[in-house]
DNA sequence: TCACCGATTGACTGGTCAATCAACCGGAGG
DNA sequence: CCTCCGGTTGATTGACCAGTCAATCGGTGA
């Protein structure tokens, strides 16, 4: 083989951090906490990522981009607006059930922390609004919903939304068991497109 | 008279507190840059605060116990649960027209930091949501709003909705100076109260 | 067998602050 | 004039931690 397999230490060292920064927060976590939860040297960190910061940048951009990919999928995708901002909610909250520590991570640690790290990916972070706009602009145009809201302003409500109740779920302010996903898209979904329908 | 005007610094720590919090996040504001703003020594942080963090606090619990009060006094009132959710919003957003740095600082650094502040804080934010909830609960028992979305669901999504709008202009996402905020007031509440009208 | 080289290790350094504390100031009261 | 005392000052301390770096390991090819 050209490459023994590289151990994917690097691998390693992102899923640890994930982990340890899901369960203390990237403020308290120290190099040396990524560095034993992933079972490695101190120093191997620094070996894959310039520093701290870079681990969770990687992480964020990571799945921002399949994100932005499905927002992308979703309007391509046959339907009116309903069908396409029910696929997005979906993919969101599909994403925190298959991995709800990233999810905490990515929302709690960048997202929502727009003084921090939010400010540096503030232009990805824009495109997914601007993507949610583009699909009720479509939706407004073809008489779907009523075109007296700002795209960008339904957008901007419609995930803010979402993203309040995966906090929600999150930090148990509303128990996550009992809930199901899909459900609650369906029901976000509705509530937010009937509210945007023409009157 | 009993005291001299205790000069009222602990207010003026408070209120330079604000601006540089708000200038460059919590995180990064040294106890020094307080004083510094408030032009007043070191030490006397200390003397009015057990710490750095509880100044925050103060700042935090002082704007919230009115938010709570407003959305008290909003269910109280007469009329329809759309005059009472645009009396939560408008509250919400004319604190933020009045004291931009206020809010910021409060969004910012406990609201969203659910990891940091927000934790210690869940509990008086938690009984925003259920004010609010409240709110939509009576809706729904008197057939204005209809019955088949969790009232506690609706809650989340409306308050996330608010902040993320706030978020927006905060952080330029969205223009500010363009937007009326009572304008967007109206519009949020139409959009999610039409959502939230028995089929 | 040996030289080479990237992966890996972890002790150490430098800088940053939060919090402390001993000293100082000025007004009230005697 | 002196004492007392709470408000005020800012230099100092002690802890913490990101990032550095020189040393070691182990696989590969000659």
């Amino acid at each position: 083989m050209a490459q023994a397999p590289p151990a994917d230490k690097r691998r390693l060292i992102l899923d640890a951090a994930v982990r340890v920064f899901a369960r203390q927060g990237f403020h308290s976590t120290r190099v040396s906490d990524i560095a034993d939860e992933a079972g490695v040297a101190y120093g191997l960190v620094y070996h894959y990522f310039n520093s701290k910061d870079e681990v969770l940048n990687e992480l964020f951009t990571e799945r921002w981009s399949l994100l932005l990919a499905a927002i992308e999928e979703a309007d391509r995708a046959d339907g009116g607006p309903r069908e396409k901002l029910g696929k997005v909610a979906g993919f969101i909250f599909d994403s925190y059930r298959h991995d709800p520590d990233l999810m905490k991570v990515i929302i709690v640690e960048v997202t929502r922390a727009a003084n921090s790290f939010g400010q540096i990916h503030l232009e990805q972070i824009r495109r997914a609004y601007e993507g949610i706009a583009r699909i009720v602009a479509e939706g407004q145009a073809s008489g779907a919903l009523r075109g007296d809201v700002d795209p960008m302003f339904a957008s901007m409500a419609f995930y803010g939304a979402v993203e309040q109740l995966l906090s929600g779920w999150i930090f148990g302010t509303i128990p996550a068991s009992e809930t199901d996903f899909d459900e609650a898209r369906d029901l976000l979904v509705t509530t937010i497109c009937d509210g945007l329908e023409p009157r």
